[in-house]
DNA sequence: GCAAATACAAGAGCAGTGCTCACTTTTCAG
DNA sequence: CTGAAAAGTGAGCACTGCTCTTGTATTTGC
């Protein structure tokens, strides 16, 4: 089959996506232009359509690609440290993700900052979005096959034993209520506290925000498996 | 001074604000645009610079006023509570931002989502920025003067005491520690959760996201003030 | 009350955008 | 070697933010 087309052909396809990566890093996801990346690229504006049908298609690609990476980095992580030091996974999996994140800071917001209203997301974007949730859902079956216990309890009302069952069977997890809440809280602790320091909201707060993401990892993951912190 | 031009003008003001709100909400920040509004309001697009300068200060405005309703909106639920119903006064409040959230998602999006590269907020949007924090942080140390104690404890290492002593001078707070750092894990959990339902990366999950967002709220707030949940 | 100052609005125009289409050039397979 | 498919071109459409000049309405100082 082709050799030299096909290799050009992908060869273009990266270099079109790492202009494209830069201009989100310095002039934000809305003023991304391809006709610039055709201009810097020496390339006719009309050629880039040949490569990508549209501008919301390429940043459909960048945001599986952002997905990817999230996901690679987190399994590395994760994947460093011994299986049954789940407080070690735990933290390594959620450091990986902070300094993916400020080192990747336009694709972590591609990913999950504002969505444009109309624009939903397209299916295949789903299975790569799944990838470091899947790590940390793995986490906490893991945690709860080992026999930790949640400290808080949840209140066993009708309406949310069955909204948490659903959650179970969606997410393949069989773990207690409470610690699924735990795990959940955790999570989005987590991003909150990310997105915050990305998008800028506690520059004026902290002065080393390293400091204080790790204690708050530690914590939660305490918290999860029901240890009283150290 | 001017009367019927004052009048007209404040109107006017408003109506650009509104037409922009709409844009926003339906087709995203990104693709506002002034000629449209010009156009909904039967005037040349030029004549809407006699009322912004640009685009840019359009938004921040929007964003002033956005930051705005969000500090009411908390505010007037704190109000409702009993000053000594600490618990119902922070659910009171996660909940009043969860229900303004849902219902601004587009405001929401402007003030918590991806900001643009170049843009720095201008120092006109911190006051406002601030005004539903400090309502937070009133709680916070509405709670500690009541005696409440934190359950978690964190590492005393060197860092995290200098650290969150600048914390807390900067924001004013006179609590230990480890309540501190409860308080800033339970607004990192309300803005994770908030922001993963507004930004719908947990719509394939809950089916009740309202139910799952009560237990959430409930448990961080037993655990800032100390309580075994229930 | 009237003239001067001020605010408002209009419209043409500039440089930029995404995207399409007819066209030419290059590459590869049979 | 040839013909089809892929890659690249450039003009063109309808749109954008924004500026500048020109004309009009309103407010203000005298």
């Amino acid at each position: 089959m082709t050799g030299k087309r096909a290799a050009a052909r992908a060869e273009n396809i990266s270099a079109i996506k790492n202009h494209a990566r830069l201009q989100i890093a310095t002039k934000g996801a809305n003023n991304l232009s391809l006709r610039e990346i055709a201009r810097e690229m020496n390339l006719a504006s009309s050629a880039l359509y040949r490569y990508f049908e549209s501008r919301d298609q390429l940043l459909t690609a960048l945001i599986i690609d952002a997905y990817d990476q999230l996901g690679e980095v987190v399994e590395e992580a994760d994947a460093t440290c011994s299986r049954n030091d789940l407080l070690s996974r735990w933290s390594a999996m959620a450091h990986a993700m902070r300094e993916w994140s400020l080192s990747h800071p336009a694709d972590y917001g591609l990913i999950f900052g504002t969505p444009v209203p109309g624009y939903t997301a397209p299916d295949i974007t789903v299975e790569p979005g799944r990838r470091y949730t899947n790590a940390l859902m793995k986490l906490l079956n893991d945690a709860h096959r080992a026999g930790f216990n949640t400290a808080l309890s949840l209140p066993s009302t009708r309406g949310i034993i069955t909204e948490y069952k659903r959650v179970q069977t969606h997410l393949g997890l069989k773990i207690p209520h409470d610690m699924l809440l735990a795990g959940l809280t955790a999570w989005a602790a987590l991003f909150g506290a990310i997105s915050f320091e990305i998008f800028g909201h506690v520059d004026a707060i902290f002065t080393h925000p390293e400091i204080h993401f790790t204690a708050l990892v530690d914590s939660l993951g305490a918290q999860v498996l029901g240890l009283t912190h150290r």
